[in-house]
DNA sequence: TTGTGTTTTACGACCTCC
DNA sequence: GGAGGTCGTAAAACACAA
């Protein structure tokens, strides 16, 4: 888990919280995250107030540049390429062996990376090439047709595109239209990616929630004290449809997300 | 190096909501 | 009916022990 483990690993790679500052993070249709936050141990993701009438979905200091490759939805364009959301100063930089200045083809839609100087990504950003996001997503066959088995049909997002990915599922379980096509366009997925990786997270999240409530009742069996309930961690789940639902069972947080 | 278990993308089936 | 949700699953990518 190579993105959980960039936040992991940098405790504060969102130090002094305000929320992702280059994506300006406020979704338009945000609820709030009901206080204390859902995730009171990502202080890093403090709700900030913007500037203008969209400040979370507006790129900071300006307009969305129409520079930005449109949401794709077909599988030949994939090309992760370098974004510019992590340009500003003071938010979390990323390797630019990660975003190799050789784009695919493809990739030249999205700006070049502004300020990428900084630290050392991930053991993943060492373990690879790096050219190797390159290699690995650009699908040999780019004329799509891609098929379970035959060719390649997944590729592998970059370090970038997932912490992006990560810091707005921080933000809220549920994104909102708007804020999917703004992150597709920013991280050069499409609007379906984007959606299914959220939908894929969220299935990682119950998953290690279920695993964590099946582990906690075993503590429970052969210790006297059971957990109580709506403990650190529960978490109430925002719908895109109907606003706060409540989970069937607690959701905990899972540790990479506790301090 | 290789075998194996885990994680990550992606999809289809089905359901709910508007 | 369409969009987006969960659930289950396939298969590539990856980590790691032997």
């Amino acid at each position: 888990m190579y993105v959980s483990y960039l936040l992991d690993k940098d405790t504060s790679m969102y130090p002094n919280s305000v929320r992702h500052p280059s994506l300006n993070l406020n979704p338009q249709n945000f609820v709030p995250p009901p206080p204390p936050p859902q995730y009171s141990d990502f202080t890093g993701y403090h709700h900030v107030p913007g500037i203008n009438s969209e400040p979370h979905h507006s790129q900071p200091g300006g307009t969305w540049s129409p520079a930005y490759a449109p949401a794709r939805d077909d599988w030949h364009s994939y090309g992760p390429g370098p974004t510019t959301s992590s340009s500003n100063p003071g938010q979390i930089s990323f390797n630019p062996a990660d975003f190799n200045p050789v784009q695919p083809p493809g990739a030249a839609l999205l700006p070049p990376p502004i300020n990428t100087s900084v630290a050392p990504l991930s053991p993943t950003s060492q373990r690879r090439n790096p050219y190797e996001w390159l290699r690995r997503n650009v699908p040999p066959n780019s004329t799509g047709g891609k098929t379970r088995t035959k060719d390649k049909y997944r590729v592998v997002y970059t370090d970038h595109q997932r912490l992006e990915l990560e810091k707005e599922f921080h933000y809220s379980r549920y994104i909102t239209i708007r804020r999917k096509t703004e992150l597709a366009a920013t991280l050069g997925l499409s609007e379906r990616q984007v959606k299914i990786w959220f939908q894929n997270r969220r299935a990682k999240e119950r998953k290690v929630n279920k695993k964590k409530m099946q582990q906690s009742q075993q503590a429970t069996t052969t210790t006297p004290t059971p957990p109580g309930i709506g403990a650190a961690g529960t978490v109430g789940m925002v719908s895109s449809s109907s606003g706060l639902v409540s989970p069937p069972i607690p959701i905990t947080i899972k540790e990479e997300y506790l301090s």
